[in-house]
DNA sequence: ATCGTGATACAC
DNA sequence: TGTATCACGATT
């Protein structure tokens, strides 16, 4: 078989949840639908998850739902959210602990399969965690699958370019905290691509540069 | 600010 | 058995 050294694996994943959520900016998630098509994009947002802290969907018991939560990094879970939407989060740090990214966004390479019509919204097809799924075609039957090279969905590093252009400061990467959530508010552990216009929702003024 | 929508965990 | 809660998104 082929070594693609571009492709993420379940070592580089298994890291504690913040480090793994901050370097994946910049990132590559790479879906194939089943008739083969491919729908590529950069991650620009993503919120880091793990036991101890509050907001944890693992943090309370392990159960049938969350169990995608405790298992081996590089674990897909996704999740139902009020009703309609999924919101998709990979696993990280080690086997039975809790812990792992949420994927809120991503900057599409091009315009996907069926939402040819929203394309008006441009940038902004996969900019916050439930229309990240729908642009993706991603629902529960992937949950608890392993993230898999040229199958499902993968994973791939940032690109020298990507990589060089934070290094000489034309990109910037914002740590803040994270939305939508009523317990463990105050954890920063929330980051986003500056200036990008596929981010789900800018920060606030208290946001600080890494 | 409000609302749609449904699974789930936990109370009783 | 009920019911409060929820890592959202569109709309006003």
């Amino acid at each position: 078989m082929t070594i693609n050294k571009k492709t993420i694996d379940g070592g580089w994943l298994a890291r504690p949840c913040p480090e793994v959520a901050s370097e994946l900016i910049g990132c590559t998630l790479v879906r194939r639908l089943a008739d083969g098509q491919i729908i590529r994009g950069a991650i620009v947002e993503t919120e880091a998850y793990q036991e101890g802290d509050p907001a944890c969907h693992g943090s309370r018991r392990r159960t049938p739902s969350n169990e995608a939560m405790f298992g081996p990094p590089g674990t897909i879970y996704v999740y139902l959210i009020y009703g309609m939407y999924n919101c998709l989060n990979i696993s990280s740090d080690r086997a039975d602990f809790a812990s792992g990214v949420l994927i809120r966004a991503l900057q599409l390479e091009k315009i996907p399969p069926g939402l040819e019509e929203k394309a008006k919204q441009g940038d902004r097809l996969a900019a916050g965690p439930g229309k990240l799924c729908l642009a993706l075609q991603i629902d529960r039957s992937l949950n608890g699958q392993q993230l898999t090279v040229n199958e499902t969905l993968w994973l791939e590093h940032r690109t020298p370019e990507f990589q060089q252009s934070l290094d000489n400061g034309e990109n910037t990467i914002i740590q803040t905290t994270r939305i939508g959530i009523s317990l463990g508010k105050d954890l920063p552990w929330r980051w986003y691509l500056a200036n990008c216009p596929a981010v789900s929702r800018k920060g606030d003024k208290g946001d600080k540069r890494t």
